[in-house]
DNA sequence: CAGTATCCCCAGAGATACTG
DNA sequence: CAGTATCTCTGGGGATACTG
């Protein structure tokens, strides 16, 4: 968390949320659990490196959790906490923006 | 606008509105109209260059307009337009997600 | 007051190669 | 398959000074 003297909402949100992939990758997520290989075909314009370092980071932030299947070949598969559930409205209201926006002239 | 192949509606919000400050400053200008300077003191972590260079954008996406008023000392005035204020649902959502964001753990 | 204009820097992110 | 490990580089953004 880098600034957050002011204790704004606002702020607070977009210093954990903000980004460009964090939004979106808890959007697929929580629709359905996915493997990590998965979210890197839904998201073709992340690199392998910042989709780790991504996830990490929503894991750590407890919206996420990360299940390892001890097969072989490894099976790791993501899903959206209770807290992440939480956040449904919001990418709701994400969604809504971005249609619209696309929308605009 | 950086990469938009996907056509994905998260990625487009993201990409208009993503950043550390554009939320915020809108979140402010939806409340009421305010000043270069007075907009400076309610961010107190952006810079003078960062607060040019966001209104600029915002302005031209369409969601704020500025108003300038021919006195001595110049005085500017900044707003949000129609299309501004249809952001209103999703600022809202943010700062909800915001306070509970602070009040977890 | 409300900005520009410069200079400068480093952290965020890409590319590539390797591995349990 | 699902990651690390490096190495590299760029441009986002800070600091400072100046101005209509």
């Amino acid at each position: 968390m880098k600034n957050n003297i002011s204790g704004c909402s606002v702020e607070e949100t977009m210093n954990v949320l903000g980004g460009r992939w964090k939004m979106l990758i808890i959007s697929f997520l929580i629709e359905k659990t996915m493997r990590f290989n998965e979210l890197r075909r839904a998201l073709p314009h992340i690199s392998q490196r910042m989709l780790t370092l991504e996830l990490r980071d929503l894991e750590n932030e407890g919206f996420i959790s990360r299940k390892i299947y001890a097969e072989v070949p490894v099976k790791v598969e993501y899903s959206v906490t209770n807290d992440g559930e939480k956040l449904r409205p919001l990418i709701e209201e994400i969604k809504k923006t971005g249609i619209w926006l696309k929308s605009r002239t």
